[in-house]
Formats: structure tokens, C-alpha cells, sequence
DNA sequence: ATTTAGCACTCAAGTAAATCGAGTGCTAAC
DNA sequence: GTTAGCACTCGATTTACTTGAGTGCTAAAT
């Protein structure tokens, strides 16, 4: 187990490579106030702590960088809760005062403020769809050939899609559909509409002239649409500011990685609540090895649940970003529960 | 004037160099098939080229690359019209079989095939809105305390909102006062939305009891919002495959340009139909020295035009992008025309 | 038994000089 | 007018040298 000392010593060097991206040495270690003795000492100290594997030398004659075990450690154990500033919390507040009645412009938003206080990159899954049901069903004609459908569903989503209608269909011919529609769709979850859609058209078939068929097909193909969980980034081009990528490549196959939304979604979905940080090697892709993940959920409703995510160099601010994200997703969750 | 030899010699050095980005050698000159004399003569004539501003050197004994002078003429007198590769061809195509209906759905693919295609950074500004036309309002209620106003115009574009419902306000209320201003406003320029409303509201109030009031507030906060030109912008990171901008500052001062959107939207914004290439210092932007922008125009319906625009170093392909830019424009116009 | 001062050693980073080579301009011959 | 030839230029690359922050180890001090 590890001393106080060496405690506080891991401590002084982390935090130090945390501002400055610098190797931390001995002697700038020991002229720390908190640290009472010799550099020597700190040497000594610092032998043990490499040897345990929480620091590491990046040459042989260097000063220390954490080591992901040490930055494991630190975030496990070391963490001290950090006060947002006043001017931070000012963001966030008068960010969420604004009177925000849609989900997407709360998540842009949100993601928005995260990446520019942090000067990471943002990311934010949104919730899954599951539990969403078909609110109404609405068709707008735009003039002979063409409307719109409109699906609102009850968490106040709305989807939209012009489609064809063909001639021989009469927009009074489309409005009984619609009404049958959606007396018999709604509160369905949309993720059954598509078969609800095929159960339904069979009696309405039966009922009705051929025209529904033609119809009936142009609006199935503009309301059942794969419809992907959305994410949303924000700051990406902060990862240049980012002393750890200077080097074009590796920003590269990271901007590859990002942008490969199924698995990033994958990545970001997850069961339980709270923070989780990925360091370093934890992350499952080549391009994140020398990237931190932290993740932190938010609520929409009871059982839809989101995450909001910030991806930076493991040399992150962890404390500074854990009140963030907290402060962050409880505002989120609260802005959510005062809709539904 | 310039001789035909000087042109062909121009020729050579503008199309190696768009290929390379390296100083173009008086040798590797000469040893081009369609080049039948000398280095020396073709140094010769490099001279008189570079007196005549079209050509310079990097330093006093580099081979030369184009002036911005250079690149005008060739973009005005030499370029040679390039047949797009099948591939390209077929991926334009493909993307345009595709049964679109929605503007944004047109621009936002659009803007991709345009950055994939090229590595450059496609911007694409979204038709002025002044013709468009109120076509329907509808609000769909969740629940209790809050509903959604959607907002379709005749040129099948969709707003949506959310909005608290003040409970004094029923349901009932919200749809009568709904229909009459659908009965008045539909065919209103949105433009004028903001005043027509005011001028319905005084009548609307003496027919009506108090409520409206209280929820017509709510509405008209919900519905009249700015409602800015959107700025589409596709390949953003493309710019870091340049070679001309290794330097992660001129990286950022570019990108901190790009996302003035008023301003680039200012730019894009063009009377006239046609492409137009902006090269370097024709740029008004500091940061677009070293860049040239393409733009090109797009009709939605008869006179609302967008613009879609290339944003790449001076060294682009022009040939390319001015057949690309052409065949996508002609695509996105016909698309939209097929629906107005 | 710790702690610390002292010292030899290491190695990245910075600097200066040396070399290389692609390219030029000019002159003189073709 | 064209071209071969040659001296010259200058960025880029290589090599050698210096610097300095930092280490590990030893021996003395506490």
C-alpha cells in the first residue's frame, strides 16, 4: 500500500502534468509548500512509485509522467471535488434559464457549453427511443404532388418528411386516412409502428377503395424510417489546441474513430448511472489510447437515459470535469422531468 | 501577350504543382511529352513568366510555383474542362436516385458527397427565406402544461416548437384560437409573420375572452423566432489533409472564420447564377489567404437561390471542382424543381 | 534507519557548422 | 532562337557539440 507520502507526491506530480504537459521533476516537486522534504527524498520515493507502476519516465534521465495506472489511482482515490467557478456556474445557470422546450436544442446546447468550458470535445448520446410512442400523426399537402408527414411523439419529438402523393389520391382521400391512423396508432411505441403499420393496413384495405393502397404505400415509406440514435459533437476541432495532438496523424484517426457513429454509440450507451472515466487503454479503440473518456448519464423521463461524454487527452482535468458533467447532466435530467 | 509556348509552359507548372504542392523545376519541365524543348529555354521563359507576375519562386534558386495571378488565368484561359470519373459519376447519381424530399436532407448530403469527393471543405448556405410562405400552423398538445406549434410552409420546410401551455388555457382554446389563425395567416410571407400577428392579435382579443391572450403570448413567443440562413458545412477536418496547412494556427484562425456564419453567409450570398471562384487575396477574409473559394449557385423554386461553395488552398483542383460544383448544382435544382 | 547533500551520468533539445542537391541565371556555342 | 555548360544560391539534411534538467547512487548527517 502506498505511504502518505507518496500519496501526496503522486498527487503533486499529476496534478502538475495535468496543467503544464510537462515531465514533473524532483526538485520542482520538493519546493511544492505541501512537500516538507528533499528532492532527494522525493527521488527515492518516486523509484518506489515507478516500480509499482503509477509513474513513468518518458526517457531515462527525464521527470516523471502518470502512468494510466496512476491516473486509474487518481481518479479512484485522489479526487478532490473541485468548486466550479462562479463564472462557470454562471454559464450553465443562465444556459438552462433560458425557457428551452426541445430536446435538441437542450442536448446542443449542453454540448456546446461543454466543450467550450472544458476545450475538449463533446459528445452526447441521445436517449434511446424504446419508450417513445406516436403521439399524432399529421399530413400537411404542400400543393398536387407532394405533402408532408409529420409524427409528434410524446416526449415532444418531431419528425418530418415530404413524400409524393399520386394523382390519383385526394387530399380528403388522405385526410380519412390519417384520422383512421391515428385513432388506431396512437400511443403505439414507434419502434412497433412498423408492424402496427402492416397489422393496420389490412383491415383498413378491406374497408376501403385501392386508392389507400397506393397511398398507404408512399406513407409508410415516409413515416417507418430507421431512425438512429443521434449524436451530437460538440468542439471537435478542440482536440488541436491539445499539446498531446500535435501530430496530424494521430488527430486524424481519431476524427475517424469519432465520427464512426454506430460504435461510438455503442461506446457512450450505457446501463448504469453515474460518472465512469475510460483511460487511456480502457477505451476500446486503437485511436483513443492516449484519450480519457468520461461518461456521465442524464435521464429523459423515467427510463430513457442519455450520456453526455467529453473526450480529452488522459492528461484531463478530472475533478474540474467530474463537477461539470454532474452539474451538467442533473440540470439536463431536471430540465427534462419539468416536460413530461 | 503570352505565347503558345508560355501557355503551355504555364500549364504545366499550375497542373504540377495542384498535384504536388512542390516547386515545379525548369527539368521536370522539359521532360513532359507535350514539352519539346530544352530546360534552358523552358528557364527562359520561366523568367519572362515570372516578370509578368504569373509565376514566382519560394527563394532565389527553388523551382516556381503559380502566383494568385498565375491561378486566375489559369482558372479563366486555360483551364481544360475534366470529364468526371465514373465512380464519381455513379456516386452523384446514386445519391440523387435516392427518393429525397426534404430540403435539408438535399443539402446536407449534397455538402457530403462535396467533401468526400474533393478533401476540401463544402459550405453550403441555405435559400433565402423571404418567399416562403406560411402554409399551415398546427400545435399538438402532450400534455397539461405544455404542446408543440409546427409551423409548415409552402416550401415544405417544418419548424417546430414547444411551448408551455399557462393553465388557465384548454385545450379547446388553443385549437380555436389555432384555427382562426390558420384561417388568417396561411399564404403570410413568414417575413411578415411577426407584424401580421401583431395585427390579428387586436382582433382576435375583443372577439375573445382573456385566456387567448395569455396563451396567444405563449404562442408568439413559440412561433416568431429568427429564423436565420443556415450554414451547411461538410469535411470540416478535411482541411488537415492539406499540406498547406500543416500549421495548426492558420488551422484554427480558418476555422474560427468558417464558423462566422453571418458573415460567410455574407459572402456565399451571390446575385448572380454561375460559378465563381475567389482566389487568395480576392478572399475579404484574413485567414483565407492561402484558400480559394468556390461558389456556385442553386435554385429552390423560381427565384430563391442558394449557394454551395469549395473551400480549399489556392492549390486546388479547379478543373474538377468547377465540373463537380456544375453537376451537383444542376442535380439540386432539378431535385427542387420537381417539387414547386 | 531515514533523510539529505553531493556527484557522476543520461538524454532530449537546441545550436552551429558541414554537406547535399535541386534549381537558377548567365554565357557562349550551335 | 535554342541549348549545353557552369558557377552560384539556398533550403533541407546531416553531423557534431553544447546545454541543462533530471536521475540514481553513495556516503555523510540526523
Amino acid at each position: 500500500m502506498l505511504t502518505e507520502r507518496q500519496l501526496l507526491i503522486l498527487q503533486v506530480i499529476i496534478d502538475d502534468f495535468i496543467t503544464t504537459a510537462q515531465p514533473v521533476g524532483s526538485r520542482s516537486i520538493s519546493k511544492k509548500d505541501a512537500v516538507t522534504f528533499s528532492s532527494a527524498t522525493v527521488r527515492n520515493e518516486m523509484a518506489d512509485l515507478e516500480e509499482m507502476g503509477f509513474i513513468e519516465k518518458t526517457h531515462s534521465s527525464s521527470g516523471r509522467i502518470p502512468s494510466e495506472k496512476g491516473y486509474r489511482f487518481y481518479v479512484d482515490h485522489l479526487l478532490s471535488p473541485l468548486r466550479l467557478s462562479d463564472s462557470e456556474v454562471t454559464i450553465i445557470r443562465d444556459a438552462f434559464t433560458d425557457k428551452m422546450m426541445e430536446f435538441e436544442q437542450v442536448v446542443q446546447k449542453s454540448a456546446g457549453i461543454l466543450s467550450d468550458l472544458t476545450n475538449y470535445t463533446s459528445i452526447i448520446l441521445g436517449p434511446e427511443v424504446f419508450e417513445t410512442k406516436l403521439k399524432q400523426l399529421q399530413i400537411v399537402p404542400l400543393n398536387d404532388q407532394s405533402a408532408i408527414a409529420i409524427l409528434v411523439t410524446n416526449t415532444g419529438h418531431v419528425e418530418h418528411r415530404a413524400f409524393n402523393v399520386p394523382v390519383e389520391v385526394s387530399t380528403s382521400d388522405l385526410e380519412k386516412m390519417v384520422n383512421i391512423l391515428n385513432a388506431r396508432l396512437r400511443g403505439v411505441p414507434l419502434i412497433q409502428l412498423h408492424e402496427k403499420l402492416y397489422e393496420e393496413i389490412g383491415g383498413l384495405l378491406k374497408a376501403h377503395t385501392d386508392q389507400y393502397e397506393k397511398a398507404f404505400a408512399y406513407l409508410r415509406a415516409a413515416l417507418v424510417e430507421e431512425q438512429p440514435t443521434k449524436l451530437y459533437i460538440g468542439g471537435k476541432t478542440n482536440i488541436l489546441m491539445q499539446p498531446e495532438f500535435r501530430d496530424l496523424d494521430k488527430v486524424r484517426s481519431l476524427y475517424a474513430t469519432i465520427e464512426k457513429e454506430s460504435e461510438m454509440a455503442d461506446l457512450l450507451r450505457s446501463d448504469d448511472e453515474g460518472i465512469r472515466v475510460r483511460i487511456g487503454q480502457e477505451n476500446p479503440f486503437d485511436a483513443m489510447q492516449n484519450c480519457s473518456l468520461i461518461t456521465a448519464s442524464y435521464r429523459l423521463g423515467n427510463d430513457q437515459i442519455g450520456t453526455i461524454a467529453l473526450l480529452g487527452p488522459t492528461r484531463m482535468e478530472y475533478n474540474r470535469m467530474f463537477s461539470l458533467m454532474n452539474v451538467l447532466s442533473k440540470h439536463m435530467t431536471s430540465t427534462f422531468r419539468g416536460w413530461y
